[in-house]
RNA sequence: GGAGAGGUGGCAGAGCGGUUGAAUGCACCGGUCUUGAAAACCGGCAAGGGCGAAAGCCCUUCGUGGGUUCAAAUCCCACCCUCUCCGCCA
């Protein structure tokens, strides 16, 4: 959601910001719905300024015993002329919101231009590449080879982009949602939290899947299926006006995502790197303005620490215009190495992503803060980050730990999470 | 799902047709006092919006949306949510 002051005195800035997110300038247009309603605005304050006075006084008349028929058809003459102003002006107010509210966030000058992924800027490559003596497989292969893997059972259970995963891979699964949650709590100061994972759909509008994506979710009668544990962790603060002093907030869930896809129809369509249902240790950040910044890059890191614990290889970038998402100023993607993708030649993958929304979402959802300064109410920054999705984190696990023979060799960071080093095929 | 009670400012909690944007207490901020702190005392303190250079003026909001009335936090209707009891259920 985009401040309608900032609009009114930036046009030029606004749609030069429009305009890296590839779209039309629209400040012209913005500006004279919203001076049209205000203009109405101003007409219906007087008349309802003009209708309480005159009812003051009727109280006070009628309670010296007078006569106060006059002021009550000035009223009543009032009242019939409000409706058609009332409507006028209501209609004006939700075209300037409906316009709002379907335009993305506007990016942060250090995002760099491009059109899409192949233009994403390469910040740094962390970790060897592992070398194979043979040709490295793919999760799919070393997941039913071990046996513990059935695509075919989720899709006799669900549908298409369904999983099954038994045994040592299914505790793996679990392992690594509580390796991921351990760090953040323990070393990095994340509140750990178990939110709904049906949300109603303001809380879905707070973030921004509303109401612009709803194909992309999940819907039951009335409530939506969380496509991250960002939406509800998130609106944790929204309507409220935060306490200065609790600030940052850090929390981290570990939750089911669901996504229906519709847009990547015949993408991703072989093993488990895009389903409907994926898992994600997720963390969210409310900050203070002047910390949203430095809580990026430390939201980062601590999503890098996880892949680093894993030992496994991968580069971060810096998402260019034509990729960062709707919600967010600026977004770095982890990529991790999966060796048995394109082949056996191996490809990076993303596994996180961590953006900060400045006050993007705290305007839409109310997220408030008091500015001990001024003593006035300001915006929150959000900030969300995976760290990391699981079940890309898992395949990482298979295609980089894979031997010849078949076997998985586990990160250390794993073996007392799964009482073994490595898994082997089922029995 | 059924029955009852209730949803008021950061929190607690009055108000139940007019002068109430809302008593009182707590919290918070400023001041007096104090070597300092506490206590006590004095004062301030809802949010959002419009107009205005500013001072300030005005509008809206007492769960949400309608309705009655010259006038609604107060009356009526619907919905949402919370609590208690019953039923069902992991």
């Amino acid at each position: 959601m985009h401040d309608i002051r900032f609009i009114r005195e930036n046009p030029d800035a606004f749609d030069a910001a429009l305009k890296r997110r590839k779209l039309a300038p629209m400040a012209g247009e913005i500006l004279k719905t919203d001076s049209d309603r205000r203009a109405l605005q101003a007409q219906i304050q007087e008349l309802q300024s003009r209708r309480n006075q005159a009812s003051k006084e009727i109280g006070a008349l009628k309670a010296k015993g007078g006569d106060a028929d006059a002021l009550i058809a000035e009223v009543n003459d009032i009242k019939t002329k409000m409706p058609d102003l009332e409507t006028e002006e209501a209609s004006l107010a939700e075209s300037l919101e409906s316009r709002l509210i379907e335009l993305p966030n506007l990016l942060d000058e250090s995002v760099p231009d491009g059109d899409d992924e192949d233009q994403n800027q390469l910040i740094r490559t962390i970790g060897d590449i592992p070398s194979f003596r043979f040709t490295p497989k793919d999760h799919v292969a070393l997941g039913e080879g071990l046996g513990l893997m059935d695509f075919a059972l989720g899709a006799k259970l669900a549908g298409a982009r369904f999983v099954v995963l038994s045994g040592q891979l299914a505790r793996l699964e679990r392992a690594l949602a509580a390796f991921m949650l351990d760090t953040h709590t323990g070393e990095f100061g994340y509140v750990e939290t178990l939110p709904p994972a049906l949300v109603n759909s303001q809380t879905m509008t707070g973030t921004g899947q509303l109401p612009k994506f709803a194909e992309d979710l999940y819907r039951t009668d009335d409530k939506w299926l969380i496509p991250t544990a960002e939406v509800p962790l998130t609106n944790i603060v929204a309507d409220e006006i935060t306490d200065s002093a609790v600030l940052p907030l850090r929390m981290t869930a570990y939750t089911q995502c669901f996504r229906s896809e519709a847009g990547s129809a015949g993408r991703d369509t072989r093993g488990m790197i895009r389903q409907h249902q994926f898992s994600k240790v997720e963390m969210v950040s409310i900050t203070h303005p002047d910390q949203s910044a430095d809580e990026l890059e430390r939201m980062t890191s601590c999503a890098e620490t996880i892949l680093q614990k894993l030992e496994l290889p991968y580069r971060v970038l810096k998402l260019c215009s034509g990729d960062t998402g709707f919600s967010a100023q600026q977004t770095y993607d982890l990529e991790v190495w999966l060796p048995g993708q394109d082949e056996g030649r191996g490809m990076y993958r993303e596994i996180s992503s961590c953006s900060n929304c400045g006050p993007f979402q705290a305007r839409r959802m109310k997220a408030r803060f008091r500015d001990v300064e001024t003593g006035e109410t300001r915006f929150l920054h959000t900030l969300n980050g995976s760290g990391l999705a699981v079940g890309r984190t898992l395949i990482a696990i298979l295609e980089n730990g894979q031997q010849e023979d078949g076997i998985i060799l586990l990160p250390q960071a794993l073996h007392s999470y799964m009482g073994t080093d490595r898994l082997v095929a089922s029995a």
